[in-house]
RNA sequence: GCGCCGGUAGCUCAGCUGGAUAGAGCACCAGACUUCGAAUCUGGGGGUCGGGGGUUCGAAUCCCUCCCGGCGCGCCA
C-alpha cells in the first residue's frame, strides 16, 4: 500500500494562482466556514471536489459534515449556514444543500470563460504549481547494474521515474534525477573477467564457449576489441590482480555508455550518476557511516536468528556487525559486513543515502523493481538513522512487465544473453508508445506489454487515442484557415487572437464539459505529484481526449455545434479558443509523460 | 512461518487521499461516414468491489481477520 502523503492545500484565504479554479473556490469555501464557526477551526479536512453526478452542480464540499462535530451543530444545519454565507459570493451562482450535508455549488457562467482565458494566457505553464515550494527532491531511478543492456523491466522503472521527476518539477519541486551505479560488487568483477575473455578473443585467441558464471552476451565483444586496441597484448602478461581493475573500469565505462544510449532512446536523462565505488575509494564513506552509527548506538555486534522457512543448510550462526533497523520498524536487524569483512550492499546503500542527506535532500524517492520489496523497511530505517529522523524516503516499487506479442508471451530468458532488450522494444514500437503504455497503469500493478497492441491505431490503444486528440485539434486550426486565413500558425500568436474572444458564447453542454475538465488540470497535477502517481496524468488525458472526440462527433449530426461556423466569426473564434485550450493541456500532459504530441497522424 | 504488492463487469484496468446511484476500454448486441480527419462517435445488456467482522453521518478506500495469486526472506546485488 502506498504511503499516505498529505495533500497540501492552501489554508483559508491564501491567494490561489489565478488559473487554479479549485484552489480559488476552496479558499472561498474555507473563508465562509470561518465566518460560521470561527477562524481557529481546523479546516484542513474541508475539500472541494467535482461531484460524480453533474446534476449536483460544478463543485461540492464536505465542509458541513467534517466540521459539524466541532461546531456542535447538525451537519444539515451547519450546511445551511455556510451555504447562506456562500450565496453572497459573486463567483457562485447557486448553492444547494443535499444528502447528509453536502454543499453543492454551481459557479457563475462567466467563470468557465475566465478559466479558459487563464489557460490561454499561461500557455505551456498552465497547470504549473508551487506546492513543491522549491523544496529539494532526489528521485533515484533505473540504477541498473552496469553489466549489460537494459531489459524491459528496467525500462518501466526508467519511464516511471522520469515522468515522476517531470511531474514533481512541474509542481514546483527542485528535482534531482539520479542514477546509482552499482560498480563495486562482485558482479562487476565477473563483468571484468567476461570482458577479459573477449579481449583475448580480440587478440586472436580461440577462447571457446564462454564458461558458466561469466556473462556470455555479444555486447562484450566491442569491450574486448577496445581493450585490445588500447592495451595491445600488455594485459596478457599481468596477473589478474593487475589487469582486473583496468578491464573492469573500461567495461563499466562502456556498459554505462550503452545504458545511457538505451535511456536516450526513451528520452530519459539523469542529472547525477553516482558511483558506488566512489563511496569506498574517495575516502571510506561506508566505514565512516558505520562508525557514526556505532557511536550513536545503532550499530552493534550480535547474532541473528536463522531465517524461517528458508534453506538452513548453509546457515552458520556467528556474531556479526548489525544495524539496529528494528528501532525504526524493520523486522530484524541487518548485517553490514560479510563474513570476509567486506561491506554488504546494504552498508554501502546506507552510506549512499547518507550522501543524499549530506547533499541537502530531505525528500528522496527511490524507484525499485518489485523483487526489492523486502528491502524497503530497512532502507527507510537507515534514512531515518542517518538523518536524525529529518529525511523521508518513499520507495516506489515498479512491478513486473510481461512482454507479449498478440497475447502470446515473448521469451525473456537471460540465458546466453538472448533476452529481449529494452532497445529492441523501443526500436520496434517507438518511444511514445512504450512510455505511454507503461504509464497508463499504476506502478504497483503488473503490466502486460503487448508489442502488437501498442502500435495498433485504434481506440483500444490509449496512446493513439490521446495523440489523435492533439492532432485533431491541430487539424481544426488547419481547416479554419480556409475561412480565416489570418489565423496564426503559432500557439502564442493564436493565444493573442483568442485573448479578445467572446468566451461567453461557449454555452453548449459539451463545450462546458470540456471547459470543466480543463479547469481540473491544475488540481490533477497537484494531486498526482503529491501522491507520486504519474499514471493519473495519463488517465486524465484519456478522459479529456474522449470528451473532445465526443464533442467533435456531435458536430456531424448537429452542424451548429461545429467549431468552424461560417458567417459567425465571433463564435468561431470562441470555439477555436476552446480547441486551443484542449490542445494546450494535451500537449502539457503528454510532455510530462515524455510522449510526443503530433500535429498530424496521417 | 514472516514481510511487501495485488484481488473491482466475461477480459484489461481506473476510482481524484473516506463522499451521493462504483466508472472506462475491449468483447457482445444495435446504430452513425455527400463530415471541421469514421484512427471517431451514439445507445444497450453486464457488479456479493475476494469472504467476514469493526471504526462513523458515510467504506472499494481506514483497522482487524481469513482466503487466493505474485515477489522476497544473513554473508547476492
Amino acid at each position: 500500500m502506498a504511503p499516505k502523503i498529505p495533500y497540501p492545500q492552501p489554508i483559508m484565504t491564501t491567494p490561489a494562482p489565478p488559473q487554479h479554479l479549485f484552489a480559488d473556490v476552496l479558499a472561498r469555501v474555507r473563508a465562509a466556514c470561518a465566518t460560521q464557526i470561527g477562524a481557529t477551526a481546523d479546516l484542513s479536512r474541508v475539500v472541494v471536489e467535482p461531484p460524480r453526478d453533474a446534476g449536483h452542480g460544478d463543485m461540492a464540499t464536505n465542509a458541513a459534515m467534517v466540521l459539524a462535530k466541532e461546531a456542535g451543530k447538525k451537519p444539515r444545519d451547519l450546511a445551511e449556514a455556510i451555504a447562506a454565507a456562500l450565496r453572497d459570493d459573486p463567483v457562485i451562482a447557486k448553492v444547494d444543500v443535499a444528502g447528509p450535508g453536502f454543499i453543492n455549488l454551481t459557479l457563475a457562467p462567466q467563470v468557465w470563460g475566465e478559466a479558459l482565458r487563464a489557460v490561454l494566457a499561461a500557455g505551456r505553464d498552465y497547470g504549473r504549481s508551487q506546492i513543491g515550494a522549491a523544496e529539494k527532491v532526489n528521485v533515484e531511478y533505473v540504477s541498473a547494474n552496469p553489466t549489460g543492456p537494459m531489459h524491459v523491466g528496467h525500462g518501466r522503472g526508467a519511464v516511471f521515474g522520469d515522468a515522476l521527476a517531470n511531474l514533481l518539477a512541474f509542481a514546483g519541486y527542485d528535482v534531482t534525477r539520479e542514477y546509482y551505479i552499482n560498480d563495486a560488487g562482485a558482479q562487476v568483477d565477473v563483468l571484468a573477467r567476461s570482458a577479459f575473455l573477449r579481449y583475448r578473443e580480440a587478440l586472436g585467441e580461440d577462447v571457446g564457449a564462454i564458461p558458466d558464471g561469466l556473462y556470455p552476451g555479444d555486447y562484450l565483444i566491442p569491450v574486448g576489441a577496445a581493450l585490445a586496441a588500447e592495451q595491445g597484448t600488455k594485459l596478457t602478461t599481468m596477473p589478474e590482480s593487475e589487469w582486473l581493475p583496468i578491464v573492469r573500469a573500461k567495461a563499466i565505462a562502456m556498459m554505462m555508455d550503452m545504458i545511457r544510449d538505451d535511456l536516450a532512446a526513451l528520452d530519459v536523462r539523469h542529472d547525477v550518476f553516482f558511483s558506488e565505488r566512489s563511496l569506498i575509494e574517495d575516502g571510506d564513506k561506508v566505514g565512516a557511516t558505520i562508525a557514526t552509527l556505532r557511536n550513536s548506538g545503532q550499530v552493534y555486534e550480535g547474532r541473528l536468528e536463522p531465517p524461517k522457512g528458508g534453506n538452513l543448510e548453509d546457515w552458520e550462526d556467528r556474531e556479526q556487525t548489525l544495524f539496529r533497523s528494528t528501532g525504526f520498524g524493520d523486522d530484524v536487524d541487518r548485517p553490514l559486513l560479510k563474513s570476509d569483512g567486506s561491506y554488504t550492499y546494504f552498508a554501502s546503500d546506507i552510506a549512499y543515502h547518507k550522501s543524499k542527506v549530506d547533499r541537502g535532500f530531505r525528500n528522496m524517492i527511490d524507484v525499485w523493481g518489485a523483487d526489492h520489496g523486502g528491502y524497503i523497511k530497512r532502507m527507510q530505517a537507515a534514512v531515518k538513522a542517518v538523518s536524525g529522523g529529518k529525511a523521508e524516503l518513499d520507495v516506489k516499487l515498479v512491478q513486473l512487465v510481461r512482454l507479449l506479442r498478440a497475447g502470446e508471451p515473448v521469451k525473456m530468458s537471460k540465458r546466453s544473453g538472448e533476452f529481449v532488450t529494452l532497445r529492441e522494444v523501443v526500436d520496434e514500437v517507438g518511444r511514445s508508445a512504450v512510455r505511454f503504455d507503461m504509464l497508463y497503469r499504476k506502478n504497483d500493478a503488473v503490466l502486460d506489454f503487448d508489442l502488437a497492441k501498442v502500435i495498433e491505431a485504434s481506440r483500444d490503444n490509449p496512446v493513439f487515442y490521446v495523440q489523435y486528440g492533439h492532432a485533431r485539434g491541430q487539424s481544426v486550426f488547419r481547416n479554419a484557415r480556409t475561412e480565416m486565413p489570418e489565423l496564426p500558425e503559432s500557439a502564442a500568436g493564436r493565444a493573442e487572437l483568442f485573448g479578445t474572444a467572446r468566451l461567453d458564447r461557449l454555452d453548449d453542454a459539451g463545450e462546458l464539459a470540456i471547459l470543466k475538465r480543463i479547469a481540473l488540470y491544475p488540481r490533477l497535477i497537484e494531486a498526482a505529484a503529491s501522491a507520486h502517481e504519474p499514471h493519473r496524468v495519463a488517465f486524465y488525458l484519456y478522459d479529456l481526449a474522449s470528451e473532445f472526440h465526443s464533442h467533435w462527433s456531435r458536430g456531424k449530426d448537429m452542424p451548429h455545434l461545429r467549431f468552424i461556423i461560417q458567417n459567425d466569426r465571433e463564435l468561431t473564434v470562441a470555439r477555436l479558443a476552446l480547441v486551443q485550450g484542449i490542445v494546450t493541456v494535451l500537449a502539457s500532459g503528454l510532455a510530462l509523460l515524455g510522449v510526443e504530441a503530433p500535429d498530424e497522424m496521417r
